[in-house]
DNA sequence: AATACCATCACGGCGCGTCATGGTTT
DNA sequence: AAAACCATGACGCGCCGTGATGGTAT
């Protein structure tokens, strides 16, 4: 069990971005102290940790908190064919999405890049005098 | 001379983020018609398109217009040395903050894809019935 | 005299940053 | 009894989305 702050620093969030994901229904920490400081699982870090790989991608809170709640439910054995079926495909589209996300970001970083080459090359252009490398 | 609703669809942004924009005193029109509708020049489109490319990169409004303002003062041809020196350091401050950012997209593009690349994983895992091709 | 298109408010929401104030002690 | 650490609450901001209401006409 640990306390919010060696949480935070661990995975590089702030105090309030994790509080701002418990208010936001994603990881709600497993226990608390009697003097109600927050305490965390392991378990509770990796959810965390998760939703730190998935921002990136873009994905709004309550896309965030489908998934993982799909994720969880696809670990309880006792569940129908019909069921789970439907968690699957619910699970299939979510990758679908995500792979689509990461080839917008993809695009993204491509045109950023360039911009960023416009950028040298007008370094350049703007001082033709030096012949040198830095 | 061409009405926002136009060069915004050309550009991929929403007229209010066009709007935004002039609001932040990114763009401003470079001209209106009597009855006060905006228009823009070609020169005007292309500081849009420049800012639609920097906007990946994560620069702040007001970094985004010194970096305009600077590339405009810098085809002004009557600069005494000193001030070109200037400019031309901050032009190369900005290039390298762009260099960063293009890594660090980068490397959240990587954690994207892994996480991604997970989501696939766990699609296969909990369908392990099936074993041919889409 | 109807059809697009546009203008200017103005409110709202996400994802936090940042105090302020006061309690807790893994 | 001080030093870290934490709690809740509230305001603000950037970047727009989304009306509402009314004027324009590239």
């Amino acid at each position: 069990m640990h306390q919010i702050g060696e949480v935070a620093q661990r995975l590089g969030l702030s105090l309030r971005t994790v509080r701002y994901y418990e208010e936001a229904g994603l990881v709600v920490p497993s226990g608390r102290t009697p003097g109600k400081f927050r305490l965390y699982t392991d378990e509770d870090i990796e959810r965390l940790a998760l939703i730190k790989r998935m921002k990136p991608l873009g994905f709004s809170i309550d896309g965030m908190r489908e998934l993982l709640a799909l994720r969880v439910q696809l670990t309880t054995p006792d569940l129908d064919d019909a069921q789970r079926a439907a968690l699957q495909l619910q699970l299939q589209e979510y990758a679908a999405a995500a792979a689509r996300r990461c080839e917008e970001l993809r695009r993204q970083l491509e045109r950023a890049q360039a911009f960023a080459d416009t950028l040298a090359a007008e370094v350049k252009k703007y001082t033709p005098s030096e012949t040198g490398s830095s």
